[in-house]
DNA sequence: CTCTATGCAAATAATTTGCAAGCAC
DNA sequence: GTGCTTGCAAATTATTTGCATAGAG
Protein backbone atom coordinates (compact mmCIF):
# COMPACT_ATOMS: atom_id res chain seq x y z
CA UNK A 1 0.00 0.00 0.00
CA UNK A 2 1.24 3.60 -0.63
CA UNK A 3 2.76 5.14 2.16
CA UNK A 4 0.95 8.36 2.54
CA UNK A 5 -2.27 6.38 2.37
CA UNK A 6 -1.18 3.71 5.48
CA UNK A 7 0.57 6.78 7.02
CA UNK A 8 -3.20 8.71 6.84
CA UNK A 9 -4.43 5.74 8.16
CA UNK A 10 -1.95 5.50 11.15
CA UNK A 11 -2.56 9.17 12.34
CA UNK A 12 -5.81 8.89 12.17
CA UNK A 13 -5.52 5.56 14.52
CA UNK A 14 -3.34 7.79 16.66
CA UNK A 15 -5.92 10.63 16.97
CA UNK A 16 -3.86 12.87 15.06
CA UNK A 17 -5.77 14.59 12.37
CA UNK A 18 -5.35 15.47 8.44
CA UNK A 19 -4.61 18.32 7.23
CA UNK A 20 -3.54 19.88 4.43
CA UNK A 21 0.21 20.03 5.10
CA UNK A 22 0.28 16.88 6.59
CA UNK A 23 -0.75 15.45 3.75
CA UNK A 24 1.87 17.34 1.86
CA UNK A 25 4.49 16.14 3.94
CA UNK A 26 3.57 12.88 3.45
CA UNK A 27 3.35 13.29 -0.06
CA UNK A 28 6.40 14.66 -0.44
CA UNK A 29 8.34 12.31 2.02
CA UNK A 30 6.90 9.07 -0.39
CA UNK A 31 8.19 10.69 -3.80
CA UNK A 32 11.55 12.28 -2.75
CA UNK A 33 14.65 11.44 -1.20
CA UNK A 34 15.39 11.64 2.98
CA UNK A 35 15.16 15.62 3.18
CA UNK A 36 15.80 16.98 6.91
CA UNK A 37 13.41 19.57 8.34
CA UNK A 38 14.84 22.70 6.28
CA UNK A 39 14.60 20.48 3.00
CA UNK A 40 11.17 19.51 3.58
CA UNK A 41 10.13 23.35 4.78
CA UNK A 42 12.01 24.84 1.78
CA UNK A 43 10.06 22.42 -0.82
CA UNK A 44 6.88 22.41 0.74
CA UNK A 45 6.83 26.44 0.01
CA UNK A 46 7.96 25.75 -3.42
CA UNK A 47 4.69 23.72 -4.02
CA UNK A 48 3.05 26.51 -2.79
CA UNK A 49 2.29 24.84 0.68
CA UNK A 50 2.58 28.03 2.84
CA UNK A 51 3.82 26.04 6.13
CA UNK A 52 5.90 27.34 9.08
CA UNK A 53 9.00 25.91 9.71
CA UNK A 54 8.27 25.18 13.13
CA UNK A 55 5.20 23.16 11.82
CA UNK A 56 7.90 20.57 9.78
CA UNK A 57 9.72 20.15 13.23
CA UNK A 58 6.73 19.42 14.70
CA UNK A 59 5.24 16.89 12.00
CA UNK A 60 8.23 15.14 11.18
CA UNK A 61 8.81 14.81 15.29
CA UNK A 62 4.75 13.32 14.95
CA UNK A 63 6.01 11.49 12.55
CA UNK A 64 9.12 9.78 13.93
CA UNK A 65 7.03 9.01 17.35
CA UNK A 66 4.83 6.67 15.06
CA UNK A 67 7.22 4.67 13.67
CA UNK A 68 6.21 5.96 10.21
CA UNK A 69 9.83 7.59 9.21
CA UNK A 70 13.28 6.59 10.30
CA UNK A 71 16.41 8.82 10.40
CA UNK A 72 18.90 8.14 7.85
CA UNK A 73 21.62 7.25 9.69
CA UNK A 74 24.20 10.56 10.41
CA UNK A 75 21.72 12.92 9.28
CA UNK A 76 18.34 14.50 10.46
CA UNK A 77 16.67 13.47 7.03
CA UNK A 78 13.73 11.21 7.42
CA UNK A 79 12.20 8.69 4.89
CA UNK A 80 9.42 6.04 4.85
CA UNK A 81 9.37 3.22 7.23
CA UNK A 82 8.29 0.26 5.29
CA UNK A 83 5.40 -1.07 7.42
CA UNK A 84 6.38 -4.52 8.28
CA UNK A 85 8.82 -3.78 10.81
CA UNK A 86 8.51 -0.45 12.53
CA UNK A 87 12.43 -1.55 14.36
CA UNK A 88 14.25 -2.65 11.76
CA UNK A 89 15.16 -0.75 8.69
CA UNK A 90 17.56 -1.60 5.49
CA UNK A 91 17.75 0.76 3.27
CA UNK A 92 20.12 1.76 0.55
CA UNK A 93 21.73 5.46 0.11
CA UNK A 94 23.60 6.78 -2.63
CA UNK A 95 26.27 9.19 -0.94
CA UNK A 96 26.61 11.23 -3.28
CA UNK A 97 22.41 12.61 -4.50
CA UNK A 98 21.12 11.03 -1.31
CA UNK A 99 18.43 9.01 -2.70
CA UNK A 100 17.74 5.72 -0.64
CA UNK A 101 15.31 2.94 -0.89
CA UNK A 102 14.75 0.32 0.79
CA UNK A 103 15.96 -3.13 0.20
CA UNK A 104 15.21 -7.31 1.22
CA UNK A 105 17.62 -9.64 1.89
CA UNK A 106 16.72 -13.10 3.01
CA UNK A 107 20.33 -13.92 3.67
CA UNK A 108 20.57 -10.89 5.77
CA UNK A 109 17.76 -11.21 7.62
CA UNK A 110 18.75 -15.00 8.65
CA UNK A 111 22.33 -14.01 9.99
CA UNK A 112 20.66 -11.02 11.72
CA UNK A 113 18.03 -13.58 13.39
CA UNK A 114 20.89 -15.69 14.41
CA UNK A 115 23.04 -12.88 15.71
CA UNK A 116 19.58 -11.62 18.06
CA UNK A 117 20.08 -14.82 19.60
CA UNK A 118 23.28 -15.15 20.26
CA UNK A 119 23.79 -10.98 20.93
CA UNK A 120 25.44 -11.73 25.10
CA UNK A 121 23.29 -10.81 27.68
CA UNK A 122 21.54 -7.94 24.47
CA UNK A 123 18.14 -7.87 24.53
CA UNK A 124 18.11 -6.86 20.77
CA UNK A 125 14.93 -4.52 19.98
CA UNK A 126 16.02 -3.93 16.50
CA UNK A 127 18.46 -2.92 13.63
CA UNK A 128 19.29 -0.25 11.32
CA UNK A 129 21.07 -1.34 8.30
CA UNK A 130 22.76 0.96 5.29
CA UNK A 131 24.27 0.63 2.24
CA UNK A 132 26.14 3.27 0.98
CA UNK A 133 27.22 3.93 -2.58
CA UNK A 134 26.65 4.85 -5.60
CA UNK A 135 23.22 4.77 -7.94
CA UNK A 136 23.03 4.15 -11.18
CA UNK A 137 22.50 7.40 -12.25
CA UNK A 138 25.64 8.77 -9.72
CA UNK A 139 27.89 6.73 -11.47
CA UNK A 140 27.47 7.11 -14.60
CA UNK B 1 46.00 -2.16 19.17
CA UNK B 2 44.22 0.63 21.40
CA UNK B 3 42.76 3.20 19.85
CA UNK B 4 44.11 6.11 21.15
CA UNK B 5 47.66 4.88 20.18
CA UNK B 6 46.76 3.86 16.23
CA UNK B 7 44.84 7.42 16.48
CA UNK B 8 47.75 9.22 17.46
CA UNK B 9 49.89 7.46 14.54
CA UNK B 10 46.95 8.36 12.21
CA UNK B 11 46.75 12.35 12.99
CA UNK B 12 50.15 12.28 12.42
CA UNK B 13 50.43 10.89 9.23
CA UNK B 14 47.68 12.87 8.33
CA UNK B 15 49.93 15.56 9.16
CA UNK B 16 47.95 16.43 12.69
CA UNK B 17 49.47 17.20 15.81
CA UNK B 18 49.36 15.36 19.32
CA UNK B 19 48.06 18.07 21.68
CA UNK B 20 47.21 17.82 25.20
CA UNK B 21 43.50 18.38 24.45
CA UNK B 22 44.10 15.58 21.52
CA UNK B 23 45.25 12.79 23.70
CA UNK B 24 42.68 13.78 26.08
CA UNK B 25 39.90 13.41 23.75
CA UNK B 26 40.80 10.32 22.27
CA UNK B 27 41.47 8.64 25.66
CA UNK B 28 38.03 9.96 26.49
CA UNK B 29 36.61 8.43 23.35
CA UNK B 30 37.89 5.25 24.18
CA UNK B 31 36.64 4.81 27.61
CA UNK B 32 33.67 6.10 27.38
CA UNK B 33 30.08 5.21 25.10
CA UNK B 34 29.90 7.46 21.91
CA UNK B 35 29.47 10.88 22.86
CA UNK B 36 28.50 14.21 21.14
CA UNK B 37 30.42 17.02 21.15
CA UNK B 38 28.66 19.18 23.94
CA UNK B 39 29.24 15.79 26.39
CA UNK B 40 32.87 15.65 25.38
CA UNK B 41 33.43 19.58 25.67
CA UNK B 42 31.71 18.95 29.44
CA UNK B 43 33.39 15.79 30.60
CA UNK B 44 36.81 16.88 29.16
CA UNK B 45 36.66 19.73 31.72
CA UNK B 46 35.18 17.80 34.44
CA UNK B 47 38.69 16.10 34.03
CA UNK B 48 40.31 19.26 34.43
CA UNK B 49 41.42 19.64 30.51
CA UNK B 50 40.38 23.24 30.22
CA UNK B 51 39.51 23.39 26.37
CA UNK B 52 37.35 25.08 24.37
CA UNK B 53 34.08 24.43 23.16
CA UNK B 54 35.05 25.44 19.56
CA UNK B 55 37.79 23.08 19.56
CA UNK B 56 35.98 20.17 20.75
CA UNK B 57 33.89 20.77 17.49
CA UNK B 58 37.10 21.44 14.97
CA UNK B 59 38.72 18.08 16.32
CA UNK B 60 35.64 15.87 16.25
CA UNK B 61 35.30 16.64 12.52
CA UNK B 62 39.16 16.56 12.16
CA UNK B 63 38.51 12.65 13.87
CA UNK B 64 35.92 12.10 11.12
CA UNK B 65 37.07 13.45 8.32
CA UNK B 66 40.46 10.96 8.59
CA UNK B 67 37.90 7.99 9.82
CA UNK B 68 39.17 7.26 13.37
CA UNK B 69 35.58 7.97 14.37
CA UNK B 70 32.20 7.60 13.10
CA UNK B 71 28.59 8.69 14.19
CA UNK B 72 26.04 6.86 15.89
CA UNK B 73 22.70 6.67 14.18
CA UNK B 74 20.87 9.88 14.30
CA UNK B 75 23.01 11.59 16.56
CA UNK B 76 26.38 13.56 16.36
CA UNK B 77 27.63 11.17 19.10
CA UNK B 78 30.68 9.43 17.84
CA UNK B 79 33.01 6.71 18.59
CA UNK B 80 36.30 5.04 17.82
CA UNK B 81 36.16 2.59 14.52
CA UNK B 82 37.27 -0.18 13.97
CA UNK B 83 40.81 -0.39 12.09
CA UNK B 84 39.93 -2.64 9.96
CA UNK B 85 37.01 -1.24 7.48
CA UNK B 86 36.82 2.30 7.44
CA UNK B 87 33.71 1.96 5.79
CA UNK B 88 32.14 -0.72 7.55
CA UNK B 89 30.77 -0.53 10.99
CA UNK B 90 28.67 -3.00 12.98
CA UNK B 91 27.83 -1.27 16.35
CA UNK B 92 25.46 -2.93 18.90
CA UNK B 93 23.97 0.53 20.89
CA UNK B 94 21.65 0.67 24.00
CA UNK B 95 18.88 2.39 23.82
CA UNK B 96 18.71 3.04 27.14
CA UNK B 97 21.91 3.85 28.40
CA UNK B 98 23.82 4.75 25.16
CA UNK B 99 26.79 2.19 25.54
CA UNK B 100 28.31 0.63 22.08
CA UNK B 101 30.15 -1.64 21.09
CA UNK B 102 31.37 -2.97 17.45
CA UNK B 103 30.59 -7.01 17.27
CA UNK B 104 32.16 -9.36 14.09
CA UNK B 105 29.14 -11.65 12.81
CA UNK B 106 31.14 -13.49 10.31
CA UNK B 107 27.29 -14.79 8.84
CA UNK B 108 26.35 -11.23 8.79
CA UNK B 109 29.39 -10.28 6.25
CA UNK B 110 28.85 -12.70 4.04
CA UNK B 111 25.93 -12.45 3.65
CA UNK B 112 26.50 -8.59 3.07
CA UNK B 113 29.17 -9.95 0.66
CA UNK B 114 26.17 -11.61 -1.65
CA UNK B 115 24.27 -8.52 -1.45
CA UNK B 116 27.32 -5.87 -2.52
CA UNK B 117 27.26 -7.93 -5.39
CA UNK B 118 23.75 -8.23 -6.54
CA UNK B 119 22.68 -4.86 -5.29
CA UNK B 120 21.51 -3.88 -8.66
CA UNK B 121 23.16 -1.00 -10.36
CA UNK B 122 24.72 0.29 -7.33
CA UNK B 123 28.25 0.47 -6.58
CA UNK B 124 28.58 -0.58 -2.61
CA UNK B 125 31.17 1.31 -1.18
CA UNK B 126 30.78 0.26 2.51
CA UNK B 127 27.92 -0.50 5.04
CA UNK B 128 26.54 0.83 8.41
CA UNK B 129 24.99 -2.03 10.62
CA UNK B 130 23.25 -0.78 14.17
CA UNK B 131 21.81 -3.42 16.13
CA UNK B 132 20.05 -1.76 19.04
CA UNK B 133 18.43 -2.52 22.44
CA UNK B 134 19.28 -3.20 25.92
CA UNK B 135 22.37 -4.30 26.98
CA UNK B 136 22.96 -6.26 30.35
CA UNK B 137 22.76 -3.51 32.56
CA UNK B 138 19.78 -2.15 31.28
CA UNK B 139 17.96 -5.27 31.27
CA UNK B 140 18.55 -5.96 34.74
C1' DC C 1 61.31 28.41 12.85
C1' DT C 2 57.10 26.88 10.45
C1' DC C 3 52.70 25.62 10.38
C1' DT C 4 48.94 23.51 12.82
C1' DA C 5 45.93 24.07 16.91
C1' DT C 6 43.61 26.80 20.22
C1' DG C 7 40.93 30.57 22.53
C1' DC C 8 37.88 34.18 22.14
C1' DA C 9 34.33 36.84 20.08
C1' DA C 10 30.66 36.87 17.25
C1' DA C 11 27.85 35.41 13.41
C1' DT C 12 24.72 31.69 11.68
C1' DA C 13 21.88 27.94 11.81
C1' DA C 14 19.04 24.54 14.15
C1' DT C 15 15.60 23.35 17.40
C1' DT C 16 12.31 24.14 21.19
C1' DT C 17 8.69 26.52 23.77
C1' DG C 18 4.52 29.42 24.93
C1' DC C 19 0.42 31.16 23.65
C1' DA C 20 -3.55 32.64 20.94
C1' DA C 21 -6.21 31.60 16.94
C1' DG C 22 -7.68 28.13 13.34
C1' DC C 23 -9.53 24.03 11.70
C1' DA C 24 -10.51 18.78 11.52
C1' DC C 25 -13.91 15.85 12.97
C1' DG D 1 -18.10 22.37 20.31
C1' DT D 2 -13.71 20.05 21.59
C1' DG D 3 -9.17 19.33 21.18
C1' DC D 4 -5.47 18.71 18.04
C1' DT D 5 -2.76 21.97 14.85
C1' DT D 6 -0.75 25.90 13.26
C1' DG D 7 1.53 30.53 13.06
C1' DC D 8 4.16 33.84 15.21
C1' DA D 9 7.48 35.54 18.33
C1' DA D 10 11.18 34.60 20.97
C1' DA D 11 14.21 31.81 23.72
C1' DT D 12 17.64 28.12 23.56
C1' DT D 13 20.95 25.37 21.77
C1' DA D 14 24.10 23.90 18.15
C1' DT D 15 27.61 24.89 14.79
C1' DT D 16 30.66 27.78 11.99
C1' DT D 17 33.94 31.48 10.99
C1' DG D 18 37.71 35.05 11.50
C1' DC D 19 41.61 36.34 13.57
C1' DA D 20 45.46 36.75 16.78
C1' DT D 21 48.26 33.95 19.77
C1' DA D 22 50.24 29.68 21.54
C1' DG D 23 52.58 25.48 21.00
C1' DA D 24 54.07 20.91 18.51
C1' DG D 25 57.53 19.12 15.66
Amino acid sequence: MRFSVQAEEALRRGGRRITPMRRALLLLLEEKKPLGPRELHRELRRRGVLVDRVSVYRNVATLLSLGLVHRVLGSTAVRPCAQRSPSCHHAIVCTSCGAAREFRSGAVEKALAALRVRAPGFVVQGHLLELRGLCQRCTA
